[in-house]
DNA sequence: TGTACATCAGTGAACGCGCGTTCACTGATGTAC
DNA sequence: TGTACATCAGTGAACGCGCGTTCACTGATGTAC
């Protein structure tokens, strides 16, 4: 049988587990907030995060090793958001019509509004440990692999098949990913203009790519 | 009339103010060593810049007010870099008939010879101060304005126009770094396919401005 | 030309500070019976 | 149910370290005459 408090532990209530879970996140919380403001990782010190958790610097030991353990988990963290938002932004280019700007307009409207995750994310990927990097690269090589077979799919259903489908892809999410890292630095204003830049941008390099593929089918 | 020293000095060859010069140099240098080892300037302490220049830490004071004014000076020779990497890489675009391969694989072959400053450049876009990223962000500007310019009359030239010439050009920027920040990170081999596939996709650019520029037409 | 004085690039020692990490601890929560 | 013991998240004090910056200095270079 169980007692008063193994049952509570059964049904995961467990004070003090669920104490320690919290405060782990309250960490990582503190980290995150500390990455939003323009802050690099690697400049954050154990004692910052732990002021900003409203902890004793000790404490931190009970939940990470060091600060590249807690970098670990926040790979983590800023890994599934970006999975997320890819998946969401690539929904929108199976339905609409207008396929590009659509989900570009989707993309944009998550990064401005939870601008934090992204300008760590492009900070990190060029300024970050390996760990970082490698964790980054990984994700934008599976959305462009994802975009790429869209791009591929949709080509054929209209008639109008892209050339390098990968390579198509890629360009296009270099763009995307350069346009949205000037959109953080811009002002609200500027922000539309640069979404209507960038689609205009994205529209070139899929009417090149279905303009190659042409030229290159007339050659066989 | 001159003493013996003040004619040294006529003739810029005095040696105290050429000592200070070298030793300036030698502090520019040791923060640039240490910046291509993947380090980024914020991270850089007086200390460690004085120590691989040779000098005791107190030194520095003789040469820069603090670290940040030793990062204005690296702002410059950094500026200075590019611009001319750019100038040449533009100039080729002038003279050749396969404009864009030409110019991509001279911008490629200098980053690679000199990866450090680039490396910088691309981390210190995003991760660096205000001061760096106006500097940077400027300086690609400028290089944007110059290319949009070459593929207006180029295109005018070959009677093949360009639609939004400055936006063609900004598209192309984009790929460009995004490609070379790729290609730092890349080894020797992967580096050449790397480089065909960013003329591949710049070709797209191109090709899709050119039909945008082509059913504009039509429709007026 | 030689001499007496001024300049100033670079030095060595010292400072106070925030850092990461350790230690012995406290007291609330959990467990056994 | 109540009691006696175990666990363990979080604490407070202390450590040694590298940091930026200051100070009084040294001695080579430069200047005046």
């Amino acid at each position: 049988m169980y007692t008063r408090t193994q049952m509570r532990m059964g049904q995961g209530m467990s004070t003090r587990t669920d104490k320690k879970q919290q405060t782990r996140q309250n960490l990582i919380d503190a980290a995150l907030l500390l990455l939003s403001q323009q802050r690099s990782f690697d400049s954050l010190s154990l004692r910052e995060v732990t002021r900003e958790a409203g902890l004793a610097p000790n404490a931190f030991y009970r939940h990470f090793d060091d600060m590249a353990d807690l970098g670990l988990a926040l790979v983590d963290v800023a890994g599934q958001t970006l999975r997320t938002v890819m998946r969401e932004a690539r929904l929108k280019i199976e339905s609409s019509e207008s396929a590009i700007e659509t989900s570009i307009a989707a993309f944009f409207d998550h990064v401005v509004r939870e601008p934090q995750l992204f300008h760590m994310l492009l900070r990190e990927q060029v300024s970050g440990s390996e760990t970082w990097r490698r964790a980054i690269r990984t994700e934008i090589r599976y959305f462009t692999n994802e975009l790429a077979d869209d791009l591929e799919r949709l080509g054929a259903a209209k008639g109008r098949p892209v050339h390098d489908p990968l390579n198509t892809a890629n360009a296009m999410v270099s763009i995307t990913f350069n346009g949205v890292g000037n959109a953080l630095a811009a002002s609200d204003d500027d922000r539309q203009a640069l979404a209507s830049r960038l689609t205009l941008q994205l529209r070139m390099i899929l009417l090149g790519s279905e303009r190659i593929a042409r030229s290159q089918k007339q050659q066989r």
